[in-house]
DNA sequence: AACGCGTGGAC
DNA sequence: TGTCCAAGCGT
C-alpha cells in the first residue's frame, strides 16, 4: 500500500502546517492539551487558548493546583466545557498515578478522564513516536474516499475500516503517517468541497476514480441547536465564565427567558460539575 | 448504538 | 441565510 503512502508523506513534507504543539519543542502534556482542545473544535479557534493556557499551566501538575473552575473560565469560548474539566481531572491523574508526567502507553492514556480510543492514539503517536492507528474523522473520510469508493464513512467505526486503518500504520515513522492523512483530510480531502485537483492521491482515489459519486447511504446526523438545551448552557456558563466569584440567581435567570427549560439545563450543569451552588449564589467549581 | 454536549466560520 | 461542520467522549 505504499502507492497511497509515499505521495501523501511526501506531500505532507511539503505542505504541512506549522502548528505549536507539532515538532521537537512541543512536549507531551502540550500535545495532550492540544489534542483535548482539538476535540471537535477547528484549529483557528484552538491556537489562542493553547498558547496561554500553557503559559498558566505548564505542567500537568501546574493544571493539577488550580481549581478545576480556573480551567472552565480559562478554557473560554471554545465550547464543551466538560473537556475543561475533564482535561482538569486527566492533570489531577496523572500526578496521582503517574508522577506528573504524561504516561507514554496507550492503556494508561485511554484510562485517563476525557481520553478515548482517538486521543489516546494521538498522544501516544505524536508526543511519544509509537505505532498506533490513529482513526479521527480526517482519516475515516480519507479512507473512505481513497480505499473504499464513497464519499463519506459510516456514522460509527466498523470492524473493517478499523482493520483497513490498522493495514496501513507503517513500519516506519508511524506518527508521520497518522499525522499526513490527517492533515490531508483537514486541508484537501476536506467534507465540503475537498480539492481533488491539488491532492496527491487523486490518483489512485476510488472515490475520484469512479467520477466522486454522490453519497447515497443513511442521512447523516445534524446538530439542532436553536432553543436547545445546549443553547441555554452556553448562554448560563458565559455568564459564570464572564463574571469573578460567584453570581446572584437573577443573573441567571436573565439569561433566558423560559423557566422550565432553563432550570434544567442549570441543574444539567451542576450534575456535569460546571456550576456550583453555594446559599443560593452560583458560580463555577473551586 | 445513538444521543447530548458549545461555538462560530464558511458557503 | 440557514445549514454544515470541526483532531470525540461518555453514557
Amino acid at each position: 500500500m505504499d502507492a497511497l503512502r509515499r505521495p501523501l508523506v511526501e506531500w505532507y513534507a511539503e505542505h504541512a502546517r506549522e502548528l505549536p504543539w507539532r515538532g521537537a519543542g512541543a512536549t507531551p502534556w502540550a500535545v495532550m492539551v492540544s489534542e483535548f482542545m482539538l476535540q471537535q473544535t477547528p484549529v483557528a479557534r484552538v491556537l489562542p487558548v493553547f498558547a496561554s493556557w500553557l503559559e498558566t499551566w505548564p505542567t500537568p501538575g501546574d493544571l493539577a493546583d488550580a481549581p478545576s473552575g480556573e480551567a472552565v473560565r480559562a478554557w473560554g469560548r471554545l465550547g464543551y466545557p466538560r473537556r475543561a474539566l475533564r482535561l482538569h481531572a486527566a492533570a489531577t491523574a496523572i500526578v496521582k498515578r503517574h508522577g506528573g508526567e504524561v504516561p507514554a502507553a496507550y492503556d494508561d492514556l485511554i484510562a485517563l478522564p476525557g481520553v478515548g480510543d482517538y486521543t489516546a492514539s494521538a498522544i501516544a503517536s505524536f508526543a511519544f513516536g509509537d505505532s498506533h492507528a490513529v482513526l479521527d474523522t480526517n482519516v475515516r473520510r480519507v479512507l473512505a474516499r481513497a480505499v473504499s469508493g464513497v464519499e463519506f464513512p459510516a456514522s460509527s467505526v466498523t470492524r473493517a475500516e478499523r482493520g483497513l486503518a490498522e493495514s496501513l500504520v507503517p513500519d516506519v515513522d508511524p506518527a508521520t503517517w497518522a499525522i499526513a492523512v490527517m492533515e490531508l483530510g483537514a486541508l484537501v480531502c476536506t467534507a465540503a468541497n475537498p480539492k481533488c485537483a491539488v491532492c496527491p492521491v487523486s490518483g489512485q482515489c476510488a472515490w475520484n476514480q469512479a467520477g466522486r459519486p454522490a453519497y447515497d447511504g443513511p442521512p447523516r446526523r445534524g446538530q439542532a441547536w436553536a432553543g436547545t438545551d445546549r443553547q441555554v448552557r452556553g448562554r448560563l456558563m458565559a455568564v459564570l465564565r464572564d463574571s469573578p466569584g460567584s453570581v446572584a440567581k437573577a443573573r441567571l435567570d436573565a439569561a433566558w427567558p423560559e423557566d422550565t427549560q432553563r432550570e434544567r439545563a442549570l441543574k444539567s450543569l451542576q450534575a456535569d460539575g460546571l456550576v456550583v451552588e453555594r446559599q443560593g449564589r452560583y458560580a463555577l467549581p473551586d
